[in-house]
DNA sequence: CTTGACTCTGTAGTTGACTACGGAGTTATG
DNA sequence: CATAACTCCGTAGTCAACTACAGAGTCAAG
């Protein structure tokens, strides 16, 4: 009930929610939302007098922005540095963040597509009928032949 | 050395190695080794009068195999469920399990796809020079706009 | 005024697949 | 025979990203 709302960092916003209100706008849960605090992905609320948190519209699009680069397949970590650069880095920065995590998510791509191509070769040729002696998905582990991947390192 | 070995289940076995030696030739690590013993993945090993743990030519084929079902994505726990399989269960089991893994394997594959379009395309229009200001890639985590993806429930 | 729903803090548990550690016994080498 | 290298066991720690819990205070509705 907007108890002592002297919004030193948003003076102007609209509404101001409850933790609740906010995990239930973001869909994320509030634990996850306290979290996130700890790991500084957002930024320290204004508390009414008892303490309860108070969330404006930054905070809203904040958390918007971490769930985005959390799709697009960035860590919690990344994402702190995504928002340091966010206010305050340069272009070069960011581009290099992301074009690092493309290189990932590619690579990871390339894993998945073999894995594809194996698995439904393998199960293209199991009948699913019968006994498992001369099952082609159990004979390729136990003796890898159809079983042969490409491997990378990492990083 | 070569202390009272009696193969029970492998009478006939050429060599006998020390975990070591079987984390040598399989490029596992020796506590994986162990772990993978607790875990069913590895059958017990007879021992040596003092202890330690011999394996014969069976336990270098089991731990290829659940190495070689690893890198098409199974789980520990799949792994055990398709060892059991391998000695005595039926093809529609087996099959089963590879086509739903492949199902799973094709989620993520989609999942990827996405990630690395958009990522992409964000990479692709950002410039890299100059201050954060204006930079696509933050643009687009920050207001959603160029970030849209599909996403599905799991499972 | 009393529920019941909400929130607070701090700490601990979850999952999966390892990996490390301590302290003791064993085996190979110089 | 001393020493290094190996092995044993059991338990605990790691990583990421949550998720749960206990015990206490706060707030809105009846």
């Amino acid at each position: 009930m907007n108890t002592a709302i002297r919004n030193r960092t948003n003076p102007a916003s609209g509404k101001s929610l409850k933790i609740g209100e906010l995990a239930e706008a973001s869909g994320v849960g509030i634990e996850t939302i306290r979290y996130y605090e700890r790991r500084k992905l957002l930024p320290k609320p204004l508390r009414t007098a008892s303490g309860y948190r108070m969330y404006g519209d930054e905070a809203v699009q904040q958390l918007a922005f971490v769930r985005r680069a959390q799709r697009l397949g960035f860590s919690l970590d990344e994402i702190s540095r995504l928002l340091e650069l966010q206010q305050g880095g340069g272009k070069a920065e960011v581009r290099e963040l992301a074009s690092h995590k493309l290189a990932m998510v590619e690579e990871k791509l390339r894993d998945l597509q073999n894995m594809q191509a194996t698995l439904k070769n393998l199960v293209d040729q199991c009948s699913g009928r019968g006994r498992v002696d001369g099952c082609p998905i159990i004979h390729a582990l136990a003796d890898g032949e159809t079983c042969e991947q490409q491997h990378h390192e990492k990083e």
